[in-house]
DNA sequence: ATAGGGTTAG
């Protein structure tokens, strides 16, 4: 079920690559291995290196690269330029950046293991879905700086399995954790474990994991509380979030706050049952809990869904109303309904209004633009938008052009969704499956069954690198 | 630590 990059690394595939950066970045990247060991200034060229590749990627750390390349020849300086560029590539979760970064910080003379930084990208590696190497990073951690795991490392290890729906090891982690000196899971590694059963959607651990905890001694609190109620919710499980909403009630310790109501809000809406979602929005109001602004946003998502566009308009202007300004999120709803809707008019009227209103417009925005004139047939409109967010500084990313080459293959432009990945190769997004899947499934549709079977053998030389 | 926009195919 998980991906192929969701495997914990073997003790084989250790053995013959000694460090926990993948071998798909070692590999393209080999000129750059070896580095000089005396030579003070090579390593910041190396670092410098890094990070072009990862600005050209994602544009995010067009600062770090500056402040890397600017010290060039100063080596008094450079401890601070890896840290922000560590900070940077993991802030932003480009892992194999920060990896990389990481491992080039290693072989520093000012270097001084620190757990915080496993743990910090030990969480990190949770959030990309990265189990195995962050398996492979733990075992550095212990077996070559020989430092002590603490909880929050062994919490983020549990999160690093568990979110990639590994929970035998996320559970065996747990255990684990008993055994070790100082290292008892608490509140923290109980939110995580339990957020990731209900991400994986194994509810039946809930129980029996709520039973350890109070087992341990441990009790619910709001967060887990919550967790439990959202991950109900997302299922579409309304009786069983029911029933963890009047557990929770009746848990005297704790209050439903702004997380209860947004995920309880977000249960009904997105199931239609909007006259639900009304009832328990006001019903908050008398617990105390006020809305902010995702609120509002879940509930425009909600009537845009039912077709109720009057009342997302009113929602709209109640918020103006009481000051809460939207976001980019409350405009990308609204622009993909609109979209969706045919209604190609309000739909670049929301686009305006939002550039007006100074919320800048993101891949998102754009993509959703896209759908639109893709469903109203009017997909000449495409190249313009592309050629609009050149003179910004929004990076198109994969989804985005994902959503582009999806928009092409359903109209069956068969030659421009053709140059389109070749733009977005030029843009240095990296195509994955789902644009593969989507360009083959268009190539038979057009009985085009010799390109097809040639974008196949393509994907599968590519094997488990394709996310 | 928990809540709000996107990409497949059905």
């Amino acid at each position: 079920m998980h991906s192929p990059a969701g495997c914990p690394a073997t003790t084989s595939s250790r053995a013959i690559r000694p460090s926990f950066v993948p071998m798909a970045q070692r590999g393209s990247r080999g000129r750059e291995q070896r580095l000089p060991s005396s030579s003070s200034s090579a390593p910041d060229a190396e670092l410098a290196s890094i990070l072009r590749a990862e600005a050209a990627v994602s544009g995010v750390s067009r600062k770090a690269t500056a402040a890397v390349s600017q010290q060039q020849q100063s080596t008094r300086l450079w401890p601070r330029a890896v840290l922000e560029a560590l900070d940077s590539a993991v802030a932003s979760c480009h892992w194999e950046s920060a990896l990389e970064i990481f491992e080039l910080m290693r072989k520093q003379r000012w270097y001084e293991p620190r757990t915080r930084t496993y743990a910090r990208l030990l969480m990190m590696l949770g959030k990309c879905r990265q189990p195995g190497p962050a398996a492979a990073l733990f075992r550095v951690m212990l077996s070559e700086e020989r430092l002590a795991p603490t909880v929050d490392v062994y919490t983020a290890l549990v999160g690093a399995y568990g979110y990639s729906g590994m929970l035998d090891e996320a559970l065996a982690t747990v255990e684990l954790m008993k055994g070790a000196a100082d290292c008892k899971p608490d509140e923290y590694t109980f939110s995580i474990l339990i957020n990731c059963c209900c991400k994986s959607r194994r509810f039946d651990l809930i129980p029996p994991v709520l039973d350890e905890m109070s087992y341990l001694g441990i009790g619910c609190n709001v967060v887990i509380h919550n967790a439990i109620i959202d991950g109900y919710g997302k299922a579409g499980m309304l009786a069983e979030m029911g029933t963890a909403l009047c557990n929770m009630l009746e848990d005297g310790d704790n209050v439903p706050d702004i997380y209860t109501m947004n995920s309880i809000i977000w249960a009904y809406g997105n199931r239609g049952r909007v006259d639900d979602m009304e009832k328990w929005y006001s019903e908050f109001q008398l617990m105390g809990v006020e809305p902010d602004s995702r609120t509002f946003n879940i509930m425009i998502k909600s009537y845009g869904k039912a077709n109720m566009h009057e009342k997302m308009m009113m929602v709209l202007k109640y918020m103006k109303r009481r000051f809460f300004s939207p976001t980019a999120a409350t405009f990308n709803i609204i622009i993909e309904c609109f979209g969706r809707a045919g209604d190609i008019e309000k739909m670049e009227y929301y686009f305006r209004l939002m550039k007006i209103q100074g919320i800048k417009p993101n891949p998102i925005t754009y993509c959703s633009l896209v759908n639109g004139y893709s469903k109203a047939g009017i997909l000449d409109k495409v190249p313009a938008i592309i050629r609009q967010t050149e003179n910004t500084d929004v990076v198109l990313d994969t989804p985005f052009f994902n959503c582009v080459i999806n928009a092409y293959a359903k109209s069956g432009d068969i030659k421009i969704m053709e140059e389109m990945l070749q733009l977005m190769k030029e843009k240095k997004c990296k195509p994955g499956k789902v644009i593969y899947t989507t360009m083959i499934q268009a190539y038979i549709a057009h009985g085009m069954d010799e390109a097809a079977k040639l974008l196949e053998i393509e994907v599968d030389s590519f094997g488990n690198r394709l996310l």
